[in-house]
RNA sequence: GCCACGGUAGCUCAGCAGGUAGAGCGCGUGCUUGGUAAGCACGAGGUCGCGGGUUCAAAUCCCGCCCGUGGCUCCA
């Protein structure tokens, strides 16, 4: 519940319209002078119990303006998670008849539109809020907690100079800006679609599924292909840097000791499932399953720094219903999840950077650079102060200057924590790649080790999303992609991620046969590659080609045929006005593109490599 | 929850001082057998988000609801 209290003068109201809500009522409107005004919002889990905390709030604050008349003025916008309407009126009749012993009260009706007047005293105790504690769910205390986090800002520079945010010049380095004006202002200016909405569905990539929750996507085969690929790869990664992969549950007791704990340390919302006898949450990361899987282990000093990895589809986190955009916020999406546990905080720091190093890497390699993110630590002043050359040592890996946040106290489980931020074409940003190391969970759980003295230790752990999640880097993707084209260039994905690699358009139907045995050695040889054997002119099936931001188009005709060569567009090297042809064999196509895509997993093409026999997906 | 905008063919959208529902793309059929970013013709395809009201008559006006997108959620 929340009560907004002013002293006033008066108050004057004169009721205009009935809502749906609106309770029973004949009256046109009130004056009452030298009233205590109450505004109430009752929220969700209110009960009398509250009511009743309410009361003594407001007889309270009464007490001290030495105030004998009560107004009570239902006012639902003072919270965003209302109670329903039956609810509001019993708890504020109710409020109303308690009141009533020591004052004289009276209450506005409810669900009424009403306009009003007041004249407040303006005396320093006439205007106070007051906001009363009922069962609350859905909000978290780390969410609370982040509220409340009074954030210092720096920019680190590669100078390892710690900066005052704004005394920093920032006339060199646009990105850092818009992402910083992001993270203090918190502003959006904004009032258009994402490009990357766009192009997601354009793509045959992802769209909006109605019939589920807001924030779940369709994947359309496209999508699936890419998505896929990018899960294999940062699993590949993370298991080459020494993670064993595991698998654990999507859904928790609700009333797990440890786990309720913990969730009162992250600032997520969760969805709840009813089971049978006990309720349950959808896991927001893979941390649970993992911690308690570790817990049960038994570790010595000999296997740290041990790493467990999960890829975590899904992952779900319900968030407020305006911040879900596309693929950059979803509430079920999937995130690669590493779990570290080292000795102690040496071994911390040493893992730590290694993690950013192994996250550099992996954005590197999916096609994201330096240049395209913004880095962001958010530390503790202590471990700062503590651990200075340290920090600057992670400063250097990049050479380029890093957002701070501090914090004088610690509010969160980890002491130390980066963010890879990605700024896209709207100037919004969002975390990609993240390493945090964990002070608390291992307590929490039960997680111990023996060290070589014999005894058994808590360790500390380091959670770490290598890439971040799987749909946010696709959203990347394609946003650094428009921003691309926006310069001038055509806007592709990354050859080994694109669903066709290779379209070969036979120039007449003479020239079919030929296509698809092209076609077929290039997939036996694990290239994807299709056939464009529509009814359509070359010209026609050139741009369908380009539009699909194929990298490798090749064209077959006589000429071709006569000359055992392909006469192939490559895009990264074309303009919209000059496109870039060559003739190469299919040989060198081949060699060109296993080199273009080396070290990278492969999946088949994801339709028919017949375009005659696919179907549009939307 | 609040504010703005939106929901019409598979897709993108036009129509909305009330009078039998339109375009482009896509799809189907036919012609064309093509040389690098959209060949030509014909055709099929619509409970105009849902419910109520006003009217001789509603996609269009009124009321309510549902869904979507963007922003806000007041920090004095």
């Amino acid at each position: 519940m929340k009560i907004l209290l002013l002293h006033s003068d008066y108050i004057e109201y004169e009721v205009k319209k009935k809502t749906r809500f609106a309770e029973q009522f004949e009256g046109k409107g009130a004056r009452i002078d030298e009233a205590l005004v109450v505004f109430v919002s009752v929220e969700k889990g209110d009960t009398e119990e509250t009511a009743l905390r309410a009361v003594e709030e407001i007889r309270d604050v009464a007490g001290k303006v030495n105030s004998d008349k009560i107004v009570l003025y239902p006012y639902a916008h003072l919270s965003s998670s209302l109670a329903d309407a039956e609810t509001a009126v019993k708890l504020l009749r109710f409020m109303e008849e308690k009141l009533s012993d020591d004052f004289e009260v009276h209450r506005s009706p409810f669900g009424w539109y009403k306009a009003f007047k007041i004249s407040c005293k303006g005396h320093p105790l006439s205007e106070l809020s007051r906001e009363i504690r009922g069962e609350e769910i859905e909000l978290t205390q780390a969410l609370k907690d982040e509220e409340k986090a009074k954030s210092y800002w720096y920019i680190l520079t590669p100078d390892k100079e710690l900066v005052d945010v704004e005394k920093f010049d920032f006339s060199n380095y646009p990105n850092l800006r818009k992402f910083v004006d992001y993270e203090i202002a918190k502003r959006r200016a904004v009032d258009q679609t994402p490009p990357h909405v766009e192009l997601m569905k354009r793509l045959e990539i992802a769209d909006y599924e109605e019939a589920s929750d807001s924030g779940h996507m369709r994947y359309y085969p496209n999508g699936r292909l890419i998505k896929s690929l990018l899960e294999m790869f940062v699993t590949e990664k993370c298991i080459e840097y020494g993670a064993m992969e595991v698998e654990t549950p999507i859904m928790y007791d609700r009333a797990h000791p440890t786990l309720r704990k913990y969730l009162e340390r992250f600032p997520a919302r969760q969805y709840i499932i009813k089971g049978d006898k006990r309720d349950f949450f959808l896991r927001f990361a893979a941390c649970f399953g993992q911690f308690l899987m570790t817990a049960q282990a038994t570790i010595t000093y000999r296997h740290l720094p041990l790493k467990m990895y999960e890829l975590t589809r899904y992952s779900f986190r319900k968030e407020q219903r305006g911040e879900l955009v596309g693929l950059r916020r979803l509430r079920a999406f999937t995130m690669p999840d590493m779990h570290t546990i080292v000795r102690d905080i040496e071994e911390a720091k040493e893992e730590f950077y290694n993690q950013y190093k192994l996250s550099v890497e992996v954005l590197k390699e999916i096609g994201l650079e330096p240049d395209d993110y913004e880095v962001a630590i958010r530390i503790t002043r202590d471990f700062y102060e503590e651990n200075k050359d340290f920090i600057h040592s992670i400063a250097e890996v990049l050479n380029k200057p890093i957002l701070i946040e501090m914090w004088d106290k610690r509010f969160f489980y980890f002491v130390l924590k980066f963010e890879f931020n990605f700024v896209d074409a709207l100037d919004k940003a969002s975390a990609l790649s993240t390493v945090q190391i964990d002070v608390e969970n291992a307590e929490r759980y039960g997680i111990t080790y023996v060290d070589s003295d014999g005894n058994e230790k808590h360790p500390m752990i380091l959670h770490c999303s290598a890439s971040g999640a799987i749909e946010r880097v696709v959203y990347a993707l394609l946003e650094k992609a428009h921003l691309s084209a926006e310069n001038g260039a055509l806007p592709m994905l990354p050859v080994w991620l694109s669903p066709t690699q290779v379209r070969i358009i036979p120039i007449a139907e003479r020239h079919l046969e030929k296509a698809i045995e092209i076609a077929q050695t290039l997939n036996e040889n694990r290239i994807r590659a299709d056939v464009d054997d529509r009814e359509e002119t070359t010209a026609k099936k050139v741009r369908d080609a380009s539009t699909s931001w194929i990298p490798y188009i090749a064209v077959i005709g006589d000429r071709e045929i006569e000359e055992g060569v392909l006469t192939v567009t490559v895009r990264k090297e074309s303009t919209l006005k000059g496109q870039k042809r060559v003739k190469m064999t299919l040989e060198d196509l081949m060699d060109e593109i296993k080199n273009e895509t080396e070290g990278k997993p492969y999946k088949p093409l994801p339709m028919h490599f017949m375009l005659s026999r696919r179907p549009s997906m939307r």
